[in-house]
DNA sequence: ACTAAATCTTAACCTGGTTCAAGGTCAACC
DNA sequence: GGTTGACCTTGAACCAGGTTAAGATTTAGT
């Protein structure tokens, strides 16, 4: 599995030389997802931080009702998992899975630490990935307030086209946070006028 | 102004010596501000990080109705500020201001990069912060997404009994995603019962 | 102390979005 | 090639929360 993809990540941040990259890659674990596959379960202690090589996955949030919620959608290049979980060592409350055939890197927990003390450019890194994915959440908090779902579903698609694709629209609909059947009345008008 | 606070913080993830605190604290730009008063407006770029060492702020956004979301209020001991107009030296779209009189210590842009590559291990110290409010910010996503008003009105008391002394109510209706008038209803029924 | 302004509450009515139940579509798998 | 099961859509009844407008209460400025 070709590791270029996570190296050319970090360095959009921070340079790497051969050597570190050769360390990096040695403690990173390469895994094949099927469409549908489960990466982390509820109930569980997220051990991995986990790199997106190719494909699609998805955490979401399963409510007192049954009621899915999606957290977040994760595409090729970006990092994802359960940050409560790997952080606290807790039982996991989301669950993450493969929403198309796909190409992971698994961070394990220790090795990141041992990464971060070894590279300490590492943790420049990872503040910066953290610092613009904490943009990424208030943007979208102040979405869901003070935007239409009708509105959201509009930014949605211009924001992220590929998604379209991979993502069966009741997912969709759940990322939007609102009911699959009202997404679809959305629809019907956007493309009834 | 005391600056005890701020390295009392830092040092619950890194170790700092006194020559290290002399050298941070000397780029620290301590201020006082009243309740009312602005710290950040919309539209200009937010030059600086900010700590606050007492008192409480808020940071919120403006929609096109004119109406206030809440998107966080900071109290003694917490980082705010608006980290997309501080990272892309972007106009803000939030304005911050003081919910009570406070006092602050500002961290100007370039003087937290010039730190950054002076001591890395504030990288990391940045890195877990972040990496905390991310898990934050999910929670109160997926509580949004998930929970009933009543509930999560419930729930913000529990968790922040401090902030309903400093904030006025049509502010904590705003962090919570309501009208004020419909949290005034949830008062009623959950007094009157 | 007086006043003006901001905040909080109440009540009647309205609506964006949910719920429930049924039917339609399509791909996967014997 | 028929059956299963996941997904998407439709429509009707319903509800959590919004809107509007007025009044009550607190706060702040002079």
């Amino acid at each position: 599995m070709d590791p270029s993809g996570i190296f050319a990540q970090f360095e959009r941040h921070i340079a790497l030389d051969e050597k570190e990259k050769l360390f990096i890659r040695s403690v990173l674990i390469p895994a094949r997802l099927k469409q549908g596959e489960f990466v982390e379960t509820v109930g569980k202690i997220t051990s991995n931080f986990i790199y997106v090589n190719s494909g699609c996955l998805m955490t979401y949030y399963t409510d007192a009702d049954g009621t899915d919620h999606v957290i977040q959608f994760a595409m090729a290049g970006w990092w994802t998992g359960d940050l409560h979980s790997f952080t606290k060592e807790e039982p996991s409350i989301y669950s993450t899975r493969a929403l198309a055939d796909s190409e992971v890197f698994y961070l394990p927990k220790g090795d990141m630490e041992m990464l971060l003390q070894k590279f300490p450019k590492l943790e420049r890194y990872f503040r910066i990935l953290f610092q613009n994915s904490i943009v990424s959440h208030q943007h979208r908090l102040i979405q869901n307030l003070s935007v239409t779902a009708d509105q959201r579903y509009e930014n949605f698609s211009k924001r992220y086209p590929s998604l379209e694709q991979y993502v069966p629209l009741k997912y969709i609909a759940s990322y939007l946070g609102i009911t699959p059947e009202f997404l679809s009345k959305i629809r019907r008008k956007r493309s009834g006028n």
